[in-house]
DNA sequence: GTCTATACTGAGATAGAC
DNA sequence: GTCTATCTCAGTATAGAC
């Protein structure tokens, strides 16, 4: 339905750069930048939302409508935040798994924990992330097929962390959307998470990952067969799963809104 | 954390009366509900976000300070709807229930389908729901204290959906909330749901309470158990379950925002 | 194509008169 | 409780500089 299509695309055009400013260095990139980082640090001190478009080309010492050129709305600066996050995040674990081996929980732990690190003092900001979840025709929804790209990027650090991990493939079809959604229910947890240093997320996420390998290592036992069985048609049938008959990209559910 | 006080609550004081309007037949009321149900069918054909402040109190042959001394946002219209759509689930659940005997799974299937029923045509509507979910300050999040009554009322009738079926202690604590938040999930999919009806919306809840009441009745088994435990030990440490050591209302958790 | 300056529109929300 | 007037701010428009 919504998500279906993440693994045929990631499978047939892998490319961790494809999210990176295509010239960074260029003048227009400058001033998108200036824009960016300066909104940012307004958004960290004040909100997203007590900070005005007027305030943000002043603190930038450019005129309203140059702000506007570069991003469309306010939320559009948020979105840009956010994807600058996920390539920071997959830039982030591509380094750790390139300088040692880790075992397979160990380099889910990598993952999660890296994005709760470069979010942990914008925790503000992502709210404004959630806001628009349930409306499938808005453009920032985190749902919609019009941010299929970026949640293309962030469902890629998870496949990368199962690696080539021996699993069945019909988890393997589903465990990185699964790991995907579970890192999205942590990060609300996240926002609301008053502990000392959100220290409460860390060990949620330390344990939910425990339990998950120690479930995954089980997942052909007789017992839990038939639940897998059951589960994956379920979940085939709701259109959550890609289709395993096509592996074409242009496959018929691309289509639809 | 921020849903842990639930089961204490509703356990010492239950009572399905408490989120009807205190005076229905006021005049005061009457203006209230006149701008409720008129904003609700410009809603339902335009969209939330389509319908100003300025066309409803028009519609409804009044001021627009008047809409704004009955409902202090727009949102707060939306926020006073889903009351209502609560309202009329604990109602239709109740009557069900009352009618005749069920076993677990169909009781399950009753109060998650006709949450359907009733908001099948205005899954428009549903989207302004999420909108501050990742905004804990916000006074319409759905996961903020705020909106803490709220919550409760939805997840009483998954109490009595459980009635008292036989579950273990830690599965009868989490079980209410855990269902909430399943059928939080549903309600984001049936949102996104563009099959005819929304028949894929009730194949997946229809499959998922299978899979869940299969699993509960395997719940004791020695492969599960360990599971079991430490998930138990994860949620309770991370706030998401009312401390059982300590049933009385004034916990010390409740203090928090 | 990048940016400034300024003005305008629409809508959510509020103040204060009655 | 209700109304009118007003405020603020997101976003658009326009005309032009370079």
């Amino acid at each position: 339905m919504f998500i279906f299509s993440l693994t045929i695309e990631v499978s047939s055009l892998y490319n961790l750069n494809m999210f990176k400013s295509p010239k960074p260095h260029s003048p227009r990139e400058a001033t998108r930048g200036l824009i960016l980082s300066t909104a940012l640090d307004s958004f960290r001190e004040r909100g997203v939302d007590a900070v005005t478009m007027r305030e943000i080309a002043k603190s930038a010492d450019i005129a309203l409508g140059a702000a506007y050129y570069y991003f469309p709305s306010k939320e559009a600066i948020v979105q840009a935040y956010y994807d600058q996050v996920q390539a920071d995040h997959l830039a982030r674990v591509s380094a750790q798994f390139a300088e040692a081996k880790h075992n397979f929980l160990e380099r889910l732990k990598i993952a999660f924990h890296s994005k709760l690190d470069i979010l942990q003092s914008d925790r503000k900001l992502l709210g404004a992330l959630f806001r628009y979840a349930g409306e499938p025709w808005h453009p920032l929804s985190i749902f919609a097929p019009a941010t299929h790209a970026n949640r293309e990027q962030s469902v890629a650090v998870f496949r990368l962390a199962i690696g080539d991990e021996r699993l069945p493939e019909d988890v393997l079809t589903i465990l990185p959307v699964a790991l995907w959604a579970l890192s999205m229910g942590f990060l609300l947890y996240y926002i609301y998470d008053d502990s000392p240093e959100q220290e409460r997320t860390r060990r949620l996420t330390d344990g939910s990952l425990e339990i998950l390998v120690r479930l995954l290592s089980l997942v052909k036992s007789p017992l839990l067969k038939p639940f897998r069985r059951s589960l994956f048609m379920l979940l085939s049938d709701a259109g959550l799963l890609p289709e395993p008959t096509s592996p074409a990209p242009q496959s018929p559910q691309e289509a639809r809104p």
